[in-house]
DNA sequence: CTGAAAGCGCTTACAG
DNA sequence: CTGAAAGCGCTTACAG
């Protein structure tokens, strides 16, 4: 009779039945969805897990303005959760260790540093090469890529060797040696043929500004290769405001294929399944079936409008 | 010492204190971030409940697909969660009834039906007719709106004055009511001067199919009005199918202000705030203070290169 | 078939 | 200061 009804969280308590995922990001909430790739990844999380009766409760990195009156402590270490899916985490991530202290069943999606734990990926360094190897075969031999961070702490700024080799995100590591791989299959070289400008963070204002460092260097690049979508919206939004012919004079690449990248050419990466799979393999776990290893999803090269020939020299 | 640590469920029984924000779709949750807005109202909502350390807790409708094993009920009943944040409800979803039975501290977003809960709204009415004014002084005399859906099964098709009347959401319903005003203000009025395509969700396929609808009509619109970013995404997408000149020969108008919305001229709403004013006005209501009423946010019109003057008529 | 008791894992207040 | 007991709101298994 529209009464209270019971406490769900007395009866989850006592009859000790899993209600709720936590998906784990690493930075504050409130950022995790400036990224079109967050919610296409929930999304797949969510199709999956609601099925089954589970909610799917978000869990953020610790606040820098904290209240002073809030409990102490990362949030992943509160969360009232009876499993988590980690998201893009770097190696040495204390919330990453924090959530796995809590000895929950886990999934990892982008892995980071080989770990026991189920796991969902794509092959970023396969696909990375593919992605060059396309401009490369269209005949660019100045390169500039738009690197996701490299670091807990991102340097804003050209990464040289030295930077390189200390990448700490599985995805940007992958996807670097990946270019690596193709470029010295080409006879080219990093930092003589190819420039990396590592973001703060992904959003297009970052790409924005490394296209602009990228396109200042000698001799300038023809082709842009950025790891994520926003990266290279915010190349195309360079270009547009430079009124650089795309891709006449500057050809720009992206990664993720999110629903608005109607003008890139991105290794599709399936953002959508991976959150999908995330979700089946947790629910998996928590009824006590045996890891199953990590779940490689395929990935393809979408050509679109903004990739081209390189442009004839002068 | 990385040991397993205490659970947070048994803590949060004992204790009493709250954790744990419900943030309710009307619909199943996988569908909720197909919306662009979905994300950004998170964003918004975790922002303000992260500073206080609690959770958000995504809650959907019953999916359609639930596998027999799950537990029976709507996620909404089951949610173990101290308050709701319910958002874009029909007046008479029984899932927003499902979750005020709950009887938790509530706050809800674009009121469905006046109720007695604190509630952040726009005027979607006053923001509706600033819109359609714009386009009247400009010269525009035929005019489409793209709608949201008016009722819980949405129709698909032009909406006649019958359907129109019964609207079930309020912000459709409103801006309905403010598009009426501004046309009856200029001594126009609906079915002769102004058609009403009604979708059956928000969607960029949906969008371009009632602009096709629409612009098949006779008299030929010279501007569409969408409710929702999406729908104008839709629009645009049909005028680039179609070959024609926006704003030459057909006037695009969005709504939300979405980050993509780098084309239209939509009336900026402030989703994000959205999202943080019910989070605060919710933590507020954890706290044992008074319900403050209904907040209202300011809409500002952006003008943007998809409208312009009428054409000529020939 | 009905009703009182035990216990889920914790925290808090109180007795020793 | 330390340690045993009570109790958060439920559900389940058991006694009457």
């Amino acid at each position: 009779m529209g009464c209270t009804g019971s406490d769900p969280k007395a009866r989850s308590l006592r009859r000790g039945t899993p209600t709720t995922i936590g998906l784990v990001y690493p930075s504050r909430l409130s950022y995790a969805f400036t990224d079109p790739m967050a919610a296409l990844f929930v999304q797949g999380a969510a199709e999956e897990v609601e099925r089954y009766g589970y909610g799917l409760l978000l869990v953020g990195g610790p606040a820098d303005d904290l209240d002073p009156a809030a409990p102490r402590g990362a949030p992943v270490q509160r969360a009232p959760v009876d499993g988590f899916i980690l998201q893009s985490f770097a190696d040495d991530d204390p919330l990453f260790r924090a959530a796995l202290a809590r000895r929950l069943p886990t999934v990892v999606a982008d892995d980071p540093a080989a770990s026991e734990l189920p796991c969902v990926a794509i092959d970023d360094a396969g696909a990375a090469q593919n992605a060059l190897e396309y401009l490369l075969a269209l005949g660019h031999r100045h390169i500039g890529v738009l690197s996701l961070e490299l670091t807990l702490d991102a340097s804003g700024g050209l990464a040289g060797p030295e930077r390189r080799s200390r990448a700490r995100y599985r995805a940007a590591r992958e996807r670097l040696a990946g270019y690596g791989r193709a470029l010295e299959a080409a006879g080219l070289a990093w930092d003589r043929d190819a420039l990396v400008f590592e973001s703060l963070d992904n959003t297009v204002a970052e790409g924005k500004r490394g296209a602009a460092l990228l396109w200042a260097q000698r001799p300038r690049p023809s082709a842009l290769l950025a790891m994520s979508d926003q990266l290279a919206f915010g190349a195309l939004a360079f270009a547009a405001e430079a009124e650089l012919a795309v891709p006449g004079e500057l050809s720009v690449v992206g990664f993720d294929d999110v629903p608005s990248a109607a003008r890139s050419a991105p290794a599709h990466q399936p953002t959508i399944r991976k959150g999908r799979e995330a979700g089946r393999l947790l629910l998996a776990a928590l009824r006590g079936e045996p890891a199953p290893g990590c779940l490689w999803l395929p990935t393809e090269l979408i050509v679109r409008g903004s990739s081209g020939p390189a442009p004839a020299p002068c």
